[in-house]
DNA sequence: ATTTTTTTTGTAACGGTTACAAATTTAGAA
DNA sequence: TTCTAAATTTGTAACCGTTACAAAAAAAAT
């Protein structure tokens, strides 16, 4: 019994081949991956996926709790199967996502009321196997 | 001497009608409005405006440094006259925008080597006006 | 006035995403 | 197993926000 499928269980999802690969490539490639690159890489072992299919299940993983979809810039959604709470940071150069922890307890000054649940922090740079090129 | 005009010169940019407008419509709203936000509120005064205009416009104060694009969810770009560092939260429930101050110096522990030049700290949550309605 | 450059405009194209119906697969009953 | 119903997948077409492009207009230079 695989890890992905038992996950999908748990949330009484019912763990298709198609959802089963999605879910373990999200958990076994933490390089926030693209659709197209989620695509192409599945394309190999499972040449009948359709992208709908691959829409549909990111979606459906995401609504789970299996996956984060984060929208760094707005021209390409990227997806997540580490679903702590941690930050992201994108080279500039590269563009490559990277992963970096966050503090227990973020003093966020939120305006007075709100009722903050999440937070997303993005950060813009250059990394370091650029900088080392430069 | 509007104080768009001068914003725009200052940069090198010809003051043309369009480009004022745009730029006084966001130093005047602090709603982190939509294209069509925008599109539709500046309509009625300057009917002539195009869309192309107006997305090259906005593209154009941004990479002057005159405005933001934020892109907190995938499905849609908002822009912010307001180019200072500050946080953003946005309610799930209303769909509005709202800044937040952020402290002086954010104790980031970025990935050794990354060299990071800015940060977008997003949250969720509910606003204090839809809190109040539950 | 004439020419040259810049900007704006409207339309067409583009690309990522979604809607939809048919085909396939799966689960459960007989 | 065989049949039936439900769920899922697939391929195509539509959708919609954005961008490319060329003509028109405006502004600047000569
Ligand atoms: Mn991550
Ligand atoms: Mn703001
Ligand atoms: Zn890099
Ligand atoms: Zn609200």
């Amino acid at each position: 019994m695989t890890e992905a499928k038992i996950l999908l269980e748990e949330r009484g999802i019912r763990p298709t081949q198609q959802r089963m690969a999605v879910l373990r490539y999200l958990r076994d490639n933490r390089n926030h991956p693209t659709v197209d690159t989620i695509y192409s890489s599945l394309h190999d072992r499972m040449p009948s996926l359709s992208r709908t299919t691959l829409y549909n299940t990111l979606r459906l993983l995401s609504s789970a709790g299996l996956a984060l979809s984060l929208t760094i810039e707005g021209d390409e959604i990227r997806f997540d199967g580490d679903t702590s709470d941690h930050g992201h940071c994108k080279c500039r150069r590269c563009g490559g996502v990277f992963d970096f922890p966050l503090p227990e307890t973020l003093p966020l000054d939120l305006p007075d009321g709100f009722l903050g649940e999440s937070v997303h922090i993005y950060a813009w740079g250059t990394c370091r196997r650029c900088a080392s090129l430069s």
